[in-house]
RNA sequence: AAGGUAAAUUGAGUAGUCGCUCCAGUUUUUGGAGAGGAAAGUCCGGACAUUCAGCCUAAUCUUAAUUGGCAAGGGUAGCGGGUAACUCCCGUCUAGAGUAAUCUAAGAGGUGCGAGCAGAGACGCUUCCUUCAGAAAUGAAGAAGCACCCUUUUGGGGUGAGCUCUAAUAGUAAUAUUAGAGGUGAAACGGCAAAAUCCUUACCUGAAUGCAAGGUCGUGUUCUAUUUUUGAAUAAAAUAUAGAAAGUGCCGCGCGAGGUUUUAAGUAAUUAAAACCCAAGAUAAAUGACUACUCACGACAAAAUCCGGCUUAUAGAUUUACCUUGAUA
RNA sequence: GCGGCCAUAGUUUAGUGGUAAAACACGGGUUUGUGGUACCUGGGUCUCGGGUUCGAUUCCCGGUGGCCGCC
């Protein structure tokens, strides 16, 4: 789990991000990111019910993916807003791995790491 | 030994590193706790909260509120019991399925069950009608009284089972067994009731909405209305009250119809007593990742007010009781 | 989370236990030199699985998919 002043919570931030963010994809993550004028990075993760419909299934991606940005979370330029979203996935790449590896590319792509 | 029936338990474990939620301490890292048998579906029933509550009657007065009754609405439906309550559970009767263990059932009465004819009376008979076969005539199918015997032909008679009533015995009761009587003897015996009730009967019951119920504190933002003051000409500022929008803190929120063990009552569901124990409480929402070892190589699936049931999903493992068949003694 | 509703032809709707209906759309045919119009005609696993019933789109139970409301 990542630290609270690491989360983004407020439903302004996230519309404000949706409607006015740059986005990134690779296979079946996508990011959308913006500049706050913090000087935290804040993450943000939206898995709705088009994911799965089974609870378990939307909890276990979001547990992995808070571990892999808690892991990076320094890593990343300072002063980012970043919701990530993930398209639905086959049985065979739900893996830990596999996510890891895309969520890395993805952030290379948008040009967010240090 | 094989096959089956009924039920119960379990739902990978151990060690280490980093990280999250809550609690306690302490003052900067120390200790403790951290998803399920279904947490699910939301199909029922409660607890709890808010709002509403017709008529009569008695109690000094008042009230839905205490007593007794009615209306309206809702529920239950073989019989008896359990429970806070239930469409649940237990026992039992009847009917049906099975060699059996055992399983299934919403199982009161009326009205009703396509139209017409005969008939006192039709859900059944016949005809119309529908479907199938056929070139057609026509045949078959469309729920439902039986078996046997005698006589003999479109019929007549007898016996048994079945039906109704009465009595005795057993049982709290539904009911069962035995005995007697009655008419019927084929067209009136009997079937369907899941329409979850149109009417009746008996019994039970305030109703509606649901923790996003509801309560409370403060902060600050925007808008609207009103009042007062300043001010002056339609504007600005301040104060107070009310409403709306957006966002948010705290309570509700987990010691409870609670667990475990023992004893007692009961066929059982369950109840009573004693001892011990405290076991998630989040709010964009906590259990993940990595490493090592073991095996059966891990199914279905994750709390969101709480509890009792029902229903549905579920890899594998373990245990108990009973039944049938076969073998041996 | 709590509560409520729906599923019938390609689409929009009817259908209160007894042969699945209408409009538009689509396919085929006739008319026409061709097209339109007009006329004729065709196509349903009544969302899926059980149950009650002689008989179920309709009644009951369960699943699947979709939609809506709530400080």
């Amino acid at each position: 789990m990542l630290p609270c002043e690491n989360r983004l919570i407020k439903k302004k931030d996230f519309t404000a991000i949706y409607s006015s963010g740059h986005s990134f994809s690779f296979k079946n993550v996508i990011i959308k990111v913006k500049n706050n004028n913090l000087k935290v990075t804040r993450v943000g993760i939206a898995i709705g019910l088009k994911f799965s419909k089974k609870a378990v299934k939307r909890n276990k991606i979001k547990r992995q993916l808070r571990e892999i940005f808690r892991k990076r979370i320094k890593q990343i330029k300072i002063g980012k807003d970043i919701i990530v979203m993930v398209k639905k996935i086959k049985a065979e790449e739900f893996i830990f791995s596999e996510i890891e590896k895309s969520v890395q590319k993805v952030l290379k792509e948008g040009n967010l790491m240090k």
